[in-house]
DNA sequence: TGTTTATAGTAGCAATTGCTATTATATGCA
DNA sequence: TGCATATAATAGCAATTGCTACTATAAACA
């Protein structure tokens, strides 16, 4: 019984993942560069290096994804003026208008997600897994505060 | 805010595997891999076929799954007596051991993952996102007290 | 029985990922 | 300044995955 837990966890993020892809098939990207695009939204002008550790992939992997991004036109690399070594990423203004097109379609995954359950359910699902990734979180050095939490 | 329990339901999961992958690099399997091995003790004598549905990949993943846990000696293929297209599945004694000694791991981790919740507050959490994974699930043709809950 | 259709499993190919090594640049320090 | 070390990003390679096509066998049915 004591593994369900971790087994349970990682149904659940694999069905909403499926899902996720499954809704958003023909806008041509994936959960995963979603989830690049929404931390790139909130953290413009950020390095590679930064990035691939909010979105946890390894920077090669970052870079290549990067890489694909910029060639779908979503995702721009500018020369880091105080480090030419580094780039800084930004977000295109039609990847703006795709993460707003999109809205809809992840709002109703999470509507339909949590479907059945109360407002305080809602609630508490959320508080509850949240203290779980918070005790599995290796980055104890980042401030609470720092991380990514609600909102995206 | 309403995209927060993807992201999140996703975020715990990586970092449950991540955990585990960690805690049983020396085992030498993989997260996925032992997904396989505990579904198939619950299951010996079942085909590719089912199997790669429980464990949610494709059958020629689960194909050369089974190869590389074959070779390592964890799994066994025999002929299926009444389809010669197919083989039976089987977990070898060593595989048995490993799962057992790996049993102590992943108890202290699913611990770990929800230390300070008090008992009440784990059969929450696990009774709150088990309705969200029933939410998503595709296989609603399976009968809940067909799919794999608990006690795994 | 003979033919069509469905099913179990696998091979080829392409895409993605991460490990390790490498290049270019920056920083620390004598 | 000049050299050693660290850092940002990327290339090469190997491993894994899934899509599609294929083989072998079973089941359905005329």
């Amino acid at each position: 019984m004591s593994e369900t837990i971790g087994f349970l966890l990682n149904d659940t993020a694999r069905l909403f993942r499926r899902a996720f892809n499954a809704r958003t098939r023909d806008s041509g990207i994936t959960a995963l560069q979603w989830r690049l695009l929404v931390y790139l939204r909130r953290h413009q002008g950020i390095r590679q290096g930064p990035l691939a550790d909010l979105i946890e992939v390894e920077p090669i992997t970052l870079s290549r994804m990067v890489d694909r991004l910029a060639e779908a036109g979503l995702v721009e690399r500018r020369a880091d003026p105080t480090d030419r070594r580094a780039w800084l990423l930004y977000l295109t203004p039609r990847a703006d208008a795709l993460l707003d097109g999109m809205r809809r379609t992840t709002d109703a995954l999470a509507e339909e997600a949590t479907e059945g359950l109360s407002d305080a359910e809602r609630a508490q699902l959320i508080a509850l897994v949240g203290r779980v990734r918070c005790n599995l979180s290796r980055r104890d050095a980042i401030p609470e505060s720092e991380r990514e939490k609600e909102a995206i």
